[in-house]
DNA sequence: GGGTCGCGCAACTTTTGGGTTGCATATTTC
DNA sequence: GAAATATGCAACCCAAAAGTTGCGCGACCC
């Protein structure tokens, strides 16, 4: 079965490349797409998609499944989930700071504990 | 001034880094830190880290400040938003997508256009 | 069955990235 | 002003990533 998400790190890097991102665009329309049908647009070979649609696997973002002869690819939205979420944790962390920070500064020092 | 957001790419990149990860985990703690602060927990020669301030520099995800004789970066919550609105849209269509996929096996094909 | 289509694997080349060391320089501190 | 601090810059090293080419093989179409 597919490899559930990993270390948000991995998620990350995976997107963090045009060509994956791109992929990742193209396979947000729903429909599960050949190595073939993702190569289309692309002005790399077949193998180099190949390779890119490898690391974005392992890194949970999409799932492959063998139609015949053809492996279709999906997106895994839990993995965008899990990154978003990453992200909102960051958020939140920082909104938290500035909130104490303002509190501080309003109210004049308060206990710290 | 600092540089706006640019791709999506390279903040992307950036954060798919555990070494960049965890120093963006350190300032979202809100206080600005200096390159030898954020230095310190790592095993990481301070070069190495500046290094990797740079890249979260250049991908808009921190920003740096002068403070005498030491820089100061602190977070960009900007780009942490533009990355979590990029993942929102990614999840949108694919939501959408699906959404389509189920009116039309329920409907049975709607018209097309 | 023969031709084509879609892939996987392996070997190899070329960039890019992460890290280090060494040295120079501006700020502080005493 | 001397010592200590906090950085910046440049040259280098090594490993990993991106991409290509060549080849083999099962799946499909007629």
């Amino acid at each position: 079965m597919s490899p559930q998400p990993l270390s948000p790190v991995a998620a990350f890097a995976a997107l963090g490349d045009p060509t994956r991102l791109a992929l990742v665009g193209k396979l947000s329309v729903g429909t599960p797409l050949s190595i073939a049908r993702l190569t289309d647009g692309s002005d790399l070979t077949r193998q180099a998609v190949t390779k890119h649609l490898r690391v974005l696997e392992t890194s949970g973002v999409v799932g492959k499944r063998q139609s015949g002869r053809e492996s279709l690819y999906q997106l895994r939205p839990a993995a965008i989930h899990d990154m978003r979420a990453y992200l909102e944790d960051i958020s939140r962390q920082w909104d938290d700071a500035l909130a104490r920070l303002k509190a501080f500064v309003e109210d004049g020092a308060p206990a710290s504990d």
